[in-house]
DNA sequence: TATGAATGAGAATTCATTCAT
DNA sequence: GATGAATGAATTCTCATTCAT
């Protein structure tokens, strides 16, 4: 479960413990990158400054990652799971189903790592997959909430489908929004937002 | 009125015809910087390659913008302008309003000045200013024509706010998203899915 | 004459003011080359600098000095006059004439010059002769004034000749050194020094 | 002792034997920087011939000193030392006291780098700082060998201090005016000058 | 595995100098 | 004379990557 303020440290050292089998540099290196790719981004970031950050030498980096993208595509391909379990959703309330998505995104990633999913999805073309499953799934889950939720009669498959790319795309954009503009979006009044907009 | 499918090149190039006064020199290099920032990002781009597709030599760039960033504020403060007129909504007609706002966000810029400010929002404050000042004329403008559309007494400024916010959202990241995720959002459909959100 | 206290700024001001017929803008660009080569040296100061400092355009200071070598020949040149005059002394008198020596240095300059006829000797050809010159003029002055205070019994030529190379010494450094090291010292108290030696 | 007329090159070499824990590439990167700084001075020395003339590439010159001045930086910390040792003075031999610290100098430096602690004093702090330690160090011995060789109640410090001074301007000046004039000055003769004076 | 020196291509930037107007 | 855009070689500095140990 994500707490969304849960800073990026905070996180992985909480990761680090539940995997201790990792190795202790290597987990690092990640580390490190996690930290720098998000705040400085990808291209702006040496592999001296990670190796500096985690505490190892630079050659180590490329002992465990061949190529400096390959850090990029470990921490996408580890450190982001875009989870594909059954949807809990509970008929008559959309409101609700789509409250218990935003707080439980379909996504296991540090806060972190979210920004770095949508920074650096223009360039590398993995990053850009894992962020496009991620999003159909948030989208999958929304329309069978809110399909669930909805009154037998149908037709409006147009406005549900809308309604649940609107609230993916709040949902995915929310932490840079808020990052960037300053302005902070509640997911929850969104989702009621929403759920009222279908009635 | 924007073409979404003119190009970033059509598009200074009607632009030089306006102010034909601009350097030669000059403009070029911010058409190129345009093209390449949109294309492959400011990090990823070379000062060369910029001085390269301009056809002017490379110690030019650095003789009209002393520093490669300079470029990159240059472009945002002349070529993207957050136009604040006044809002022009009808009373009763949210949906319609909210559509009208859709079709022409608050923004004079190319299509590849959009994706470079979306894009380059973490790489220079003025970037960032720049966006949010946008996000906060997009959420302005939606909310006076929800205000507008609604009844008179209702006192759920709060609702009304976030309502702002998702159009605001959806607006600004339709664009990234299409282009990383290859989803569409119909902003026609967002606009009167949130007016009727709040009856 | 020389107030040792006056700053180069006043010194040039003074002088501008002495010597009307100069073209303004090359008296300024000289003015500010002087300004620069003593603060940062000749090949730290970019001509674009000295330009921007005289309130010129960059190309002026080519036209009035075709190589940026030329400005400080020119300043050495126009700037740095070696006075070689009939040597005033008192016979008797040592310590008093070398004071007088002290005060009145045969040398036409600023501050400001001074330190560029040391810094840039090494470097420039024209600068270490015009050094070189004003240094045997110290030390034939002061061998003079050494001499015809002493009493007749010659002999001791060696000793006159490294009282006058020692005084040049204190002489010409003496800026230097204080600028350097941070310590002063007081030329009467060394020319009494050199003349109570030679008794 | 210092032989004055051993190169820089040979010095450092002897140097190298006493310290062979060094870096080859580091010790060599070193040792070009003192013979291009002293022979062309810092600002005219692209690091480029540095590492041309040390024999190694380009790059490493930057891995082993990430700023330019680094390099200068750590020559004169590397390479000059003043030694503070206790003076050893005769009483009654001023004069001979003089003479044996112009001749050994509180300086273990190359000539080399007896040249770029004079040339680049101006350049950087450190250098300055160090100039400046070398300065008092002379004044302070040349003070005491003055006090010792002054009968006993004298009181007028104030002409031992000039004296002092005058002595270690004309010690630290003296390779720099006579590379510069040619002319020579004997540190014999001003010792003995100087111990007169006092009497 | 682990390390940090070594490498060199390439990036940003500087700057003297030229030249058309 | 006066101007500032234009030029490109040179310079400082960066950095991914290799490699011997």
């Amino acid at each position: 479960m994500d707490h969304p303020l849960q800073t990026a440290k905070a996180w992985s050292r909480s990761r680090r413990r539940a995997r201790p089998q990792d190795g202790d540099a290597r987990t690092r290196i990640l580390d490190a990158a996690e930290e720098l790719f998000a705040g400085g981004g990808y291209e702006a970031t040496p592999t001296a400054r990670i190796a500096e950050l985690a505490g190892v030498p630079k050659g180590l980096v490329f002992h465990y990652f061949p190529r400096k993208i390959d850090v990029l595509v470990s921490l996408v391909d580890e450190r982001t799971v875009v989870t594909e379990e059954e949807v809990e959703a509970l008929p008559g309330d959309a409101a609700g189903t789509l409250s218990r998505l935003a707080r439980g995104l379909p996504l296991r990633a540090s806060p972190a790592m979210r920004r770095i999913l949508f920074r650096e999805a223009d360039t590398h073309l993995s990053v850009r997959e894992r962020l496009g499953r991620l999003n159909s799934e948030i989208i999958r889950r929304a329309r069978f909430a809110l399909e669930l939720a909805l009154p037998g009669g149908r037709g409006d498959a147009a406005r549900v489908e809308a309604a649940a790319a609107t609230f993916a795309a709040v949902l995915l954009y929310q932490e840079s929004i808020c990052l960037l503009t300053g302005h902070h979006i509640d997911p929850d009044a969104v989702a009621e937002l929403i759920a009222n907009a279908l009635h």
